[in-house]
RNA sequence: GGGCGCGUAGCUCAGCGGUAGAGCACUGCCUUGACAUGGCAGGGGUCACAGGUUCAAACCCUGUCGCGCCCA
């Protein structure tokens, strides 16, 4: 006897433990099934499930079980990442807390440090996605820094440097100055501040270099950098300029020359039209530098202090001008102070101009939010260019698809001005740079230390001393392989055989750029095969005001406090109804716990079926049923396989649910149940026993459909029903749609007709204010004998539902106190003595005809407009023939059921 | 500034060329023997706005307004 309300907790500890322990997750290289593999976006190894990682999985997961139901030999690949930058933070702020800075220790006992914490923590997100329901092969679990993984970066970026598409460059990168490491330029979030524009005055100079009375504005968001100016530029086809273009300003503060430069980078129509040029901290100043061979000093260090070393012996003493004093006297000073101070310093001498408010969008580390800096060094490149054209070639081939496809467009887009990426980052946790200098900065790029050395004895004919670059890799760079190196390339193995295309990539639109773009490029690169043929979009997970979740705002959901609330299925079915094509979800509590009424209804009919000795009868054919109720139910069953089927296909998760919902509470819940309930109750029979037969086929199949939604508490139930043995759910076949005999058309129609009978009555009674205790005759009048056989046949369900006491044909005149409906060709009349009102029910049947004519006149419109009739669609045409018809005859029996009245 | 998306019932959203829908919320009735985590019935919408295409527009096109995101 099942409990009279579902335990998720209970179930849920003891289905998963189950299911893992019968190896219900894993994948069978082995067998003559079709594959169908799904790689897992590997969260990072020390982070906590949140409610977009429950999106994500979840919709993979209901991919995953609905594929082995068919059959597939499926592979859920899972998995965590190193998250390089994030980790280290972790472990950094831990070893703070007692004082200590990494580079105190070394960087082989901080590594060590950092191994710990994985070890501590590292099993906590995939114990989380346990609780979710998740269904992975756990026995393939892969980190990106195990060695085959570690392996396959180390071989993809030989091989990519011998191939020219890695390499050294200087140049401007971001740089995050409290990490002290490079970012790659998405690593990096632009946030508009309230700052100001400063407008500062740089005197000409004569021939001779001297500073005239003349002078030049500029107008900076940055005025500390100034000290690092290399020249000033105009608009080439700036009037106001052209005559300054080719001479030089003396630079306030430090006394040295620049020339004034003509460069389309210069808006006119911004500040004053001119623009200081500084090449090292300015991304677009640096490309007007390279353009005109500008000089590239440094004067911001790698903390974005203030540093003189590259401006110092071009400093000038001019009086009123510049003062070698103070710039020294800042030096080393940070940035935002530096600013202060020269600003100060501007303004005595008198070359502010003025400062006004100005909005303007500042670089922030993405990770840790520190204020990045652009900075000239020397970093490792991708030359993604190159690799993202096949990647873009793939996707307008159709090769991968987007779902939704309106996501190929972002895709393109980036893909199509793409910059190099900087791949090196200065961290200690992460996939080190397998390359190898040697004493004059010869580099020797290769798989191991060993090989080096080898290429070093060529190289310099000699044994010599190499030292590896003390750089690791962007962690993107280690995920972007995911695909593959997880299935154990650069080894040949039948995983990578087997299961490389993938078929389906489910993700989120914010790591588009970060993931996607990576796999596809290193996909399509290393293996020549792109990594995924789908790849399924979703959106973000917000809070029930549509709020973006953080950490500021406190409003992040934790998916385990709800699934302890209201059980992970809930939680499931919640996350797959409200997911649309690629729309952000609103999700919280509330959303929650109205789908848990569904688990709960679930679970209520079927106690329903178990009280009423529903069972699966071994060998039962649905295409021997005889009954009308059986062919109505089992067409519908059909109806649900096929819809539930197609959304799945479509990646519908919405979908899904809703066909799911309304079959269960609408069709099995609201009419079968309720109509069979009188044949359950009545004598013992055959029919009963096709009944229940039917019932519980339809229950099984209903319990197959859900199963990838809400695996717990169908599992259960295809337990206790005996439908199969304990945790076997998982593996049953998908419901194939077809169950419906021959017949079932005319069973439809006679349930059809039955549900509007009953609804006509309800809505009749509950207008009349007829209390659900009396009972009320029905009477039927013009009735086809098909009709009256109807009738006769379902007349204890209508006695239940429609509250009827008795049936019988009317033939003469209409009762005292009577209220008629109309119902196709009869007529049915519900004699109400002392409760209808002959007035009442006229103005009510009036009204209903009014309807009825309203109605009528829309077609009928329609048809009287000959451009109508002769361009729509034959079929339309004739649809709206059938409505006038049938409503004509309605309104004829509402005639005269209102000249009945008298 | 460029691109993408969204504006449909109080809320969350589906529908994307042929009679405006669902869930929740709301109102009334019902302690009927699966479920009050329930049942039954009901109210509620110039489908943001303005043009256009079409026999027919929430749906297609153009523009406007508002909101969001991404990229500069």
């Amino acid at each position: 006897m099942l409990d009279k309300s579902f335990d998720a907790a209970a179930s849920e500890q003891r289905q998963y433990a189950q299911w893992e322990a019968d190896g219900r997750f894993a994948a069978h290289p082995e067998s003559n099934k079709r594959p169908f593999s799904i790689m897992m976006p590997p969260p990072n190894v020390t982070g906590t499930l949140h409610a977009g990682h429950a999106l994500d999985n979840t919709l993979q997961d209901v991919l995953v079980r609905w594929r082995r139901m068919e059959g597939r030999d499926a592979l859920w690949q899972p998995g965590t990442d190193h998250a390089g930058i994030a980790t280290q933070m972790v472990v950094e702020r831990q070893l703070a807390k007692d004082g200590i800075d990494r580079k105190q220790i070394g960087r082989d006992a901080f590594i060590e440090r950092v191994w710990q914490w994985k070890a501590q923590s590292g099993d906590t997100i995939t114990r989380q996605l346990r609780r979710l329901g998740a269904s992975p092969d756990w026995s393939r679990e892969r980190f990106t820094m195990d060695e085959g993984l570690s392996e396959a970066v180390r071989t993809v970026f030989v091989r990519l440097f011998r191939e020219g598409l890695i390499y050294r460059d200087r140049r401007l990168v971001n740089w995050d100055p409290e990490f002290g490491s490079a970012l790659s330029d998405i690593e990096v979030e632009n946030r508009e501040t309230r700052g100001s524009m400063w407008y500062l005055r740089y005197p000409l100079a004569d021939s001779a270099g001297r500073p005239t009375d003349e002078t030049i504005t500029v107008a900076t968001t940055r005025p500390e950098t100034m000290l690092g100016d290399s020249a000033v530029a105009v608009h080439p086809e700036d009037d106001r300029y052209a005559a300054l273009v080719g001479r030089h300003v003396v630079l306030p503060l430090t006394g040295r020359l620049i020339p004034i430069v003509a460069d389309a980078y210069s808006d006119p129509e911004k500040g004053t039209g001119a623009v200081k040029i500084t090449p090292a901290h300015d991304f677009n100043d640096f490309e007007v530098g390279r353009r005109h061979d500008l000089p590239m000093p440094t004067i911001l260090d790698a903390q974005a202090k203030l540093t003189i070393a590259e401006i110092e012996s071009d400093l000038v003493e001019i009086d009123g001008l510049s003062s070698r004093d103070f710039v020294t006297g800042i030096d080393g000073q940070p940035r935002e102070a530096a600013r202060r101070a020269i600003v100060a310093e501007l303004e005595r001498l008198g070359w502010l101009e003025r400062v006004e408010p100005h909005t303007l969008q500042v670089p922030h580390a993405e990770r840790g939010g520190a204020i990045v800096e652009p900075r000239l060094t020397t970093q490792w490149y991708c030359d993604a260019a190159t690799l993202a054209k096949p990647a873009i070639e793939a996707v307008e081939q159709g090769r991968t698809v987007f779902v939704p496809r309106s996501w190929e467009n972002t895709f393109f887009a980036w893909m199509r001005d793409i910059k190099p990426w900087c791949i090196s980052r200065q961290l200690w946790w992460g996939h080190r740079i397998p390359a190898w200098y040697g004493p004059d900065g010869h580099v020797f790029v290769a798989l191991d230390a060993a090989e080096a050395q080898a290429q070093a004895r060529v190289h310099y004919g000699t044994e010599t001393a190499l030292e590896q670059d003390p750089d690791v890799l962007d962690t993107w760079f280690s995920s972007g392989l995911w695909p593959f190196s997880t299935l154990g390339w650069p080894r040949k193995t039948p995983e990578f055989e087997r299961y490389y295309p993938t078929d389906v990539l489910v993700t989120g639109f914010d790591i588009i750029f970060f993931w996607v773009a990576r796999m596809m490029m290193f996909g399509l690169h290393i293996t020549g095969e792109v990594p995924f043929r789908t790849v399924c979009m979703h959106g973000l997970v917000r809070d029930e005001q549509g709020r973006k979740m953080s950490k500021s705002l406190g409003n992040g959901l934790d998916p385990i406090t709800l699934i302890d609330e209201f059980g992970a299925d809930a939680l499931r079915f919640t996350i797959c109804a409200l997911t649309g094509p690629g729309r952000d979800i609103k999700l919280g509590p509330s959303r929650v716990k109205e789908y848990r009424s569904f688990v709960t209804k679930l679970w209520n009919a079927a106690r329903f079926c178990e009280m009423n000795a529903v069972a699966p009868v071994p060998g039962f054919d649905p295409a021997t049923a005889t009954q009308p109720i059986s062919h109505w139910i089992l067409s519908e069953t059909d109806r649900v396989i096929a819809e539930a089927t197609a959304a799945l296909e479509a990646f519908r998760f919405d979908e899904y649910a809703a066909s799911l919902y309304r079959f269960t509470w609408n069709v099995f819940c609201d009419w079968l149940l309720e109509l069979a309930k009188p044949l359950l109750a009545g004598e013992a029979g055959a029919a009963q026993d096709e009944l229940r037969a039917v019932i519980a086929h339809v229950l099984g199949t209903l319990l197959r459909l859900m199963q990838p939604v809400m695996p717990f508490v169908t599992e259960t139930l295809w337990e206790s029903f005996g439908f199969g043995g304990s945790g076997t759910l998982a593996a049953a076949d998908w419901p194939q749609p077809g169950l419906a005999p021959a017949g079932a058309a005319e069973a439809r129609e006679e349930i059809d007709w039955l549900t509007r009978l009953i609804g006509e009555l309800r809505a009749l009674r509950t207008e009349m204010g007829v209390a659900p205790s009396v009972l009320a005759p029905l009477l039927l009048r013009d009735a086809a004998p098909r009709t009256l056989a109807r009738a006769e046949r379902w007349s204890e369900a209508l006695r239940r539902m429609g509250r009827v006491c008795e049936i019988a044909v009317l033939g003469g005149s209409l009762p005292k106190g009577a209220a008629q409906l109309v119902l196709d060709e009869a007529t049915l009349v519900i004699p109400l003595e002392g409760i209808v009102d002959l007035e009442a029910e006229r103005a009510r049947l009036g009204k209903e005809r009014a309807r009825l004519v309203a109605e009528r006149e829309k077609s009928q419109r329609k048809l009287d407009n000959p451009d109508f009739v002769a361009r729509a669609k034959p079929e339309v045409v004739e649809e709206n023939r059938d409505r006038v018809a049938g409503w004509s005859a309605d309104i004829e029996r509402l005639d005269a059921a209102l000249s009945r009245l008298g």
